[in-house]
DNA sequence: CTACCCCGGTTCAATGAACGAACCGACACT
DNA sequence: AGTGTCGGTTCGTTCATTGAACCGGGGTAG
């Protein structure tokens, strides 16, 4: 979607995130990343995402400055994903769509949001009802009704967390 | 991309959403219908899409309850493509990825968004600094200082009006 | 009456993207 | 020496997108 025969000529700056986002699976990943997925294979364990557009999605992730890559581990080297602060900034676009998603399209949520401090739901602007708008490494997640994957990543994922907090599975 | 092949297995919401809402040129469609085009082929004179892509993201957006078509003429039948209360709900969505990208990936707005009654530009969280959450229909945008489109329905478009006010190009 | 235009589409061949299976290289462990 | 893990790449098949051509109902100008 990125070279060439992209939304040329439109004069958005909504086009202009689609070029990078709007790609199958991209949000998906900027959604894992923020719950905590960091390495190549759990993103691919999670979502069932054939490597070479996991592998392509994260490049382009890269060259936009949503995501960098970082070694963590030498010999052999390995590398994890993380976001950078542009991307931590879609937190609110990904709650966003989640709370439409929910209202409008129905079905439980397999996970719920609260601001960790006082431990109270958030409201659909993304911001805590008691202490106002809160930054996403505030937010703690903690499992709600709805159906959840039963992979390692995702069990591991279905703890009470903070966004961003490393998801370590288990083996 | 709703047939068979989707995000099946995912558990969160943000990938029903995607599903509808994650196609090519879907999330343009419905920022344009939010800036008040209602016209086949309106959008595609904006858009630059091709008809058969247009016909296919439409039935879509209809199937999902994000728009319904209303007969506007008889004698030929003729129909115009309207937001349901669902669709105008995605305006927040749309304003976040758009202060999103104006934050992250730069270029100049070529329009703003400000309070109708009071004049006052939105915060990146869509609401009036002066009087808190706002509807859609409440939200006046006017040109920025970015460059636009000269077609006719763009136009039209680059005159202050409210958000889902109907587009009339001239001629 | 005829020709042409508008609107809202559909059809079709060519191109490009996504999928999934197989493979690979570096290193660790047994 | 063989097996396993991580982070990929390669490749043939399938699916989606594109742009051009076509179409039909009706209005309008000559």
């Amino acid at each position: 979607m990125a070279l060439g025969k992209d939304y040329v000529g439109q004069d958005c700056s909504l086009s202009r995130a689609l070029e990078l986002l709007g790609e199958r699976w991209t949000l998906l990943v900027v959604q894992n990343a923020l719950y905590g997925v960091r390495r190549f294979s759990d993103f691919q364990v999670r979502l069932d995402i054939p490597k070479a557009v996991l592998s392509d999605r994260l490049a382009h992730l890269i060259e936009g400055g949503v995501m960098r890559k970082s070694q963590y581990q030498t010999a052999p080297p390995r590398y994890e994903y993380l976001l950078t602060d542009a991307g931590i900034e879609l937190w609110p676009v990904i709650f966003a769509i989640g709370v439409w998603s929910r209202r409008n399209l129905g079905g439980e949520p397999p996970r719920l949001f609260r601001h960790a401090e006082c431990g109270t739901d958030l409201v659909p602007s993304g911001d805590c009802p008691k202490c106002g708008p809160i930054e996403p490494a505030e937010v703690e997640m903690y499992p709600g009704p709805g159906p959840k994957r039963m992979d390692p990543v995702s069990r591991a994922m279905n703890r009470p967390r903070r966004l961003l907090e490393p998801v370590i599975p288990e083996q």
